[in-house]
Order: structure tokens, then C-alpha cells, then sequence
RNA sequence: GGAGCCUUAGCUCAAUUGGUUAGAGCGCCGCCCUGUCACGGCGGAGGUUGCGGGUUCGAGCCCCGUAGGCUCCGCCA
């Protein structure tokens, strides 16, 4: 046996008890005489005593011991010299004399230490094995399997079957960059790794399954983000004879087992519900956090008759006049003014007015164009008071929400409405944070795209539209047919989405064909779906949840990263193996590919 | 494809307005130390200030370029 307890479970029950521990040095306090060395794994820390006194050879080897050398301890467990306590220590109590010490392997000087928090990620990632030896991450990776247990515990005494579908799998036109994989025995052609299983899934339903669902793994080719990585893990869900009540139901039910598991915490279920319409409209986002307030406020019925031209002319073109009315900010400062015109003008404002209210006067240089009644009407409408800034979006709908939503967010980032910056200075309990779950229901079926010049599914192309809106559908009034497609939103962060999906194969060809795939694309694209349609699909829908944005929350991690054993950097490297990496030509050969020539610079 | 911030010892950071030999803590090496728990004490090694160029009598500091990292926009059905 290579050890008889594990570093975080000898109590007073077990003095006098012979023990073996096994582990990493933690920390080792050398008197000289005397050595302390905290040992640990995985469960916690125990201190190993050695004395010269007691065995002179071992205290000599313990000497040269160092952090990280890994070491094997056998001996007796003893009571701590009174007074000697650590009551900060599970295993505080006691300690263990060895009679052996075997140094099973020595560790390098560290690359970090390991009882800080580093501030170079590219150290952190080239030594991944290292930095998940920390205590944080360490906890990650557990919770993270937590939250995958209670997943499946979940779904499967909801009768949901897991089942695994193929990482060699097919390219679709539609969607995220593909990651191809080259054919050895079909040369010429290539396999693509999965967006995600969504075929796959609907296809299962088709089978009869009924209740699928699989932790799956899903790659896109895109641009990497604190958030995204090329790949990452979905919960992935789908069942037959459902509605998205059904689909409700289920991912709270999970949702709420998963942090019971993780955080031995009760969720609220059922979880709140909002448009997207209503969502845009009040915070200016599909994905609103709603733990802090400055919701959006429309004035077009105040300045629909404005002298104020700005105003008027939005209006006028059929747009909208908004504004959020942050408490406690006319102390803003000109280098936050700026930064928050540039975000303004990022997404599509012209400018940024504003008004601050100090010492009973409101400052701006638009004030001057409001009439006594508008100011009134803006007053009561605002709740303007003393110490207020108002913040104003006039442009089309979709601009003016979004770049006041996008404020409304980094004004409560500066005001720290939520608290983040004092709790970490403290340094103390920050009490239980809020969760805010969300449903978004009624997304848009399509959107636009410039630069295609045509329509794309704003969820997917198998989402139907919504049974009301069908007319719309028929009479290719696209911008104004919704999707029963559903998101789940976590405290302002997009964690899952959803739909129902299109069982008719009928109406999938005249979504098809609304997105512009000529029947020649149907067939070759997706005739096996359009023939599994064909023969006897019941009406399904279903739900995918980021496994990793999920667990990152829960852990309070700023990044999925720190919740991946291990992730690539931000752009697709994995600086521990260094891949990508170049191949063997003769691996080329195999696979009938040659390498263009590089770019000239 | 674009923007912002960052890069000084193994690690975390400092270095006044551009001015002597680029410092500190931790780690590492050596010596001392018998009840610590971030043990303590003394000494030592360790630097092409990411890289290249420019301005200057003089550059870690100013300018230009470049590489890398992080964050964001685009992109992510």
C-alpha cells in the first residue's frame, strides 16, 4: 500500500496510530535542529516533524528537501506540543514522526511558486500541470466534475439517455468557421469537427430516442475570448413531443441540481421570462444582467414634437429616443466621458449627450434646447435628482438600445454596483452572490446580413418560427417573424439557447429557401436530413448550455480558461505541447495535401 | 482585419524631470539556527530592461518599427 491515509484526515482519534502519507513538500520550515514540512495532496496538508534527536539520518535527509519534491512518510502520529497547535489546520492537532522517508522524486527550482497567484499566463499555461497544482484551480477542476455528475445524475432520472454522436462529422455552409480534417482514404476530401451535435441530435429524435443528451465537445474555428474557446463543452439536450415549457422545466430542474451539487446552493426556479423585444427594449441587451438597475427609459413620447433637432430627426425617421439615468454619477469624470463616447460611437452613435445634475442644475450643452415641459416630463419620467447623470440614445431601435445597454453595463463596471472591487479588497466573505437566471424567449427568426446581402437564421436554420407568426412567414415579412427559440442568460452572460425545431420537411425547405441554399445545396448539404423528415419525425425541440461559461460562473473565474485542465491561449496555441505544430511531409503525402507556398511579406 | 493596455532578475514589483555601478521581497546556492506553521539570521549568485532602429553628451524612461501576452470590436448559425 503506498499510503494508509490521505493528507487532509489524521485527527486526535489517530495519535499513536502508525501512518503513510504520501505527497508534495508544501512548505518546509528547517530550524536547523528541528524540520517542519507541511506535506500535501490533493485532500489537504499534514506536518511531518523530524528530529535529530529521534533519527539523525532521516533529519539529515530531510535537510535537502525543497517544494514540490515528492516524498513518501511513514511513522507515528502524535499530538502537537501544547500550545502548538494550528487551528487553521483540519489536520492542526497532530503531526507525524517518521521512521522512513522516501524521496520518490525531487522537483526543479519552480517556475512560479506555487503559493501565489502568477500574473503571467503564458508561464502559467506553458506549465499547465504546475498551475493546476494550485488550490484554485485544483477546485475548479472539481467543481467542473461536480456540475457534470449532477448533470447527468439529473437528466438521467428524467429518463434522458446519453448518447454520443461522431467528432468526424460533416460541413455545413451555415454557421461558425469549420475545423476540417483531410480524408487518408477518400483523398481530396475532409471531415469536419462538430459545431455542435445539432444534426446529429434532431436526427436521434427521428430514431425514436425521445430524451437525448450528451457533454459534448464542440469546435469552432473563430476568434478566441475570455468566454470562447476554439473548443468547448455543451450539455447538449433534446427531446421529442415536447414545448419550450417542457425544455423550461428540465434546464431548471438541472440547473438547480447542478448548483446544489457545486454549491450546496438552493435556486430559485421557475426561473424569470423576457422577451427578447422587452430585454432589448429595457436593458438594451439579449443578455441583460439585472443584479443593478439604470434600465432603459423611452422618451419618444416627450420629444416626438421636440425643437431639438437630434431628437426630432430619429424620431422622425422612425427610430427611438432613450435614455438611462445612472444614480450618483455627475461626479464623471472627462477621461470616463470620453471612454464612454468612444464605446457610444463604436456601436453606431453619432455621439454621446449626457446630463449631469450638480448643485440643483442640469449640465449639458443640449439642455438649452429642451422646452420647461419636456425638462419637467424628463424629470419625472427619470426620477432625475440631485448627483445624477443621464445618458441619451436617439438613433434606430436596435443602435440606441444597444449602445445604451453597452453603457449601462461599464457605468455599473466604474460604479462597481456589484461590489466586485470592494469585495476584493476586503479580502472578506463576499457573502453569497446573487445568481440571476433569465429566460429570453422570442428571438427574431432571421437577421440581416449586409454583407451577404441576404437573410441568415439568427439561431439556426431547423428553428421554426413561431405558430402566430406563420403568416408573416408565408408572406416573407422576415424582419418581423420570431423563433421559438429561447436563450438562458446567467447573470448578464449567455449560457445556453435553444429552439424548436422545424419537424415538417416542407417548411424546412422554405426556410431553406428563405435563407437563400439553392435546392442543389438542400440535397447536398442536408438531404439526409430533409429524407429523415420525411419519414415519420416527431415535433422536437431542445436546449445546449455552455459547460464551461456555466462552471466559470459558478467558480467566480473571470475567464473559461481557468475552468479548462487545458485551454490554448487567444490565438489557438497550447503553449505547454506547442501545438499547432508542423507535420511530417510523408503524413502530407498520406493525405494528397501540399502546403501553399508562404505568403511574401 | 481593427483598437486598447502590458513586457525590467526564476517569480512579483520598484527605479524622481532622461543622469553614477538598474534595486527590493520571494525563490535559488552556502553558512547558522531544536517547536515552526509565509519560521528566523548572515552571506552569495543571478539582468543584452522582449527585439531592432532613432533622438541625445547620456535612454529602463522620449520617438519609430517589430514580436509576444491579455482584453475588447469584427467574427462566434
Amino acid at each position: 500500500m503506498f499510503r494508509t491515509h490521505d493528507c487532509n484526515s489524521l485527527r486526535k482519534s489517530d495519535i499513536g496510530g502508525q501512518v503513510t502519507l504520501a505527497g508534495w513538500v508544501n512548505v518546509t520550515r528547517d530550524h536547523g535542529g528541528v524540520i517542519f514540512i507541511d506535506l500535501r495532496d490533493r485532500e489537504g496538508l499534514t506536518q511531518v516533524v523530524f528530529r535529530p534527536e529521534e533519527n539523525a539520518e532521516l533529519a539529515r535527509e530531510a535537510h535537502t528537501l525543497r517544494s514540490e519534491d515528492v516524498i513518501q512518510v511513514s511513522g507515528r502520529v502524535a499530538a502537537r506540543l501544547p500550545g502548538t497547535e494550528n487551528p487553521n489546520l483540519a489536520t492542526g492537532d497532530v503531526e507525524l514522526i517518521p521512521s522512513k522517508l522516501r524521496i520518490l522524486n525531487r522537483a526543479d527550482t519552480l517556475p512560479f511558486p506555487i503559493d501565489a497567484e502568477p500574473q503571467n499566463e503564458d508561464l502559467r499555461m506553458t506549465h499547465r500541470y504546475f498551475d493546476l497544482r494550485r488550490p484554485r484551480l485544483a477546485r475548479n477542476l472539481r467543481v467542473r466534475h461536480r456540475a457534470a455528475k449532477a448533470t447527468r445524475d439529473y437528466l438521467d432520472s428524467q429518463g434522458f439517455v446519453e448518447v454520443e454522436t461522431p467528432i468526424l462529422s460533416k460541413s455545413t455552409p451555415e454557421g461558425a468557421r469549420d475545423f476540417l480534417v483531410p480524408s487518408r482514404i477518400t483523398p481530396g476530401k475532409f471531415y469536419a469537427l462538430p459545431q455542435a451535435p445539432q444534426q446529429y441530435k434532431q436526427l436521434l429524435m427521428v430514431a425514436g430516442v425521445e430524451k437525448y443528451f450528451q457533454i459534448a465537445k464542440c469546435f469552432r474555428d473563430e476568434d478566441m475570448r475570455a468566454d470562447r474557446q476554439l473548443e468547448f463543452t455543451q450539455i447538449d439536450i433534446e427531446a421529442s413531443f415536447v414545448t419550450p415549457d417542457d425544455i423550461f422545466i428540465v434546464t431548471e430542474g438541472m440547473l438547480a441540481a447542478i448548483f446544489k451539487a457545486a454549491l450546496n446552493i438552493d435556486v430559485k426556479t421557475p426561473f424569470d421570462r423576457l422577451t427578447y423585444r422587452d430585454a432589448v427594449n429595457r436593458f438594451g441587451s439579449d443578455k441583460p444582467d439585472r443584479r443593478f438597475g439604470i434600465e432603459l427609459v423611452d422618451l419618444g413620447e416627450i420629444f416626438r414634437e421636440s425643437s431639438f433637432k437630434v431628437f426630432r430627426s430619429a424620431l422622425d425617421a422612425s427610430g427611438v429616443v432613450k435614455a438611462i439615468n445612472a444614480k450618483g454619477f455627475a461626479g464623471i469624470t472627462i477621461g470616463q466621458a470620453d471612454e464612454l463616447t468612444e464605446i457610444a460611437k463604436l456601436h453606431g452613435a453619432k455621439g454621446l449627450a449626457f446630463i449631469k445634475i450638480e448643485n440643483g442644475e442640469w449640465k449639458s450643452p443640449i439642455v438649452k434646447f429642451f422646452s420647461e415641459k419636456e425638462k419637467t416630463a424628463l424629470q419625472s419620467k427619470l426620477n432625475i435628482e440631485e448627483g445624477d447623470c443621464v445618458f441619451f440614445g436617439a438613433d434606430k431601435w436596435q443602435i440606441a438600445c444597444e449602445v445604451l445597454g453597452r453603457l449601462r453595463v461599464r457605468i455599473a463596471e466604474i460604479q462597481d454596483l456589484l461590489g466586485r472591487a470592494r469585495q476584493r479588497q476586503s479580502g472578506s466573505d463576499p457573502g453569497a452572490p446573487e445568481w440571476d437566471f433569465l429566460w429570453v424567449t422570442d428571438f427574431p427568426l432571421f437577421e440581416w446580413s449586409p454583407e451577404e446581402n441576404k437573410w441568415n437564421a439568427m439561431h439556426h436554420p431547423f428553428t421554426r418560427p413561431k405558430a402566430e407568426d406563420m403568416p408573416l412567414f408565408e408572406a416573407k415579412k422576415f424582419p418581423d417573424v420570431r423563433a421559438e427559440a429561447y436563450d438562458i442568460v446567467l447573470n448578464g452572460v449567455e449560457i445556453g439557447g435553444g429552439s424548436m425545431r422545424i419537424h415538417e420537411p416542407e417548411l424546412q425547405d422554405k426556410m431553406f429557401e428563405a435563407l437563400g441554399i439553392s435546392s442543389e445545396d438542400r440535397q447536398s448539404q442536408f438531404g439526409h436530413l430533409l429524407r429523415a423528415l420525411r419519414l415519420g419525425a416527431p415535433p422536437h425541440g431542445g436546449i445546449a448550455l455552455g459547460l464551461d461559461r456555466l462552471v466559470m460562473l459558478i467558480c467566480d473565474e473571470q475567464s473559461i480558461r481557468d475552468v479548462m485542465a487545458f485551454p490554448k491561449n487567444n490565438r489557438g496555441l497550447d503553449l505547454m505541447s506547442n501545438s499547432p505544430a508542423e507535420v511530417d511531409p510523408r503524413q502530407l503525402r498520406d493525405l494528397g495535401i501540399k502546403l501553399a507556398k508562404e505568403k511574401n511579406l
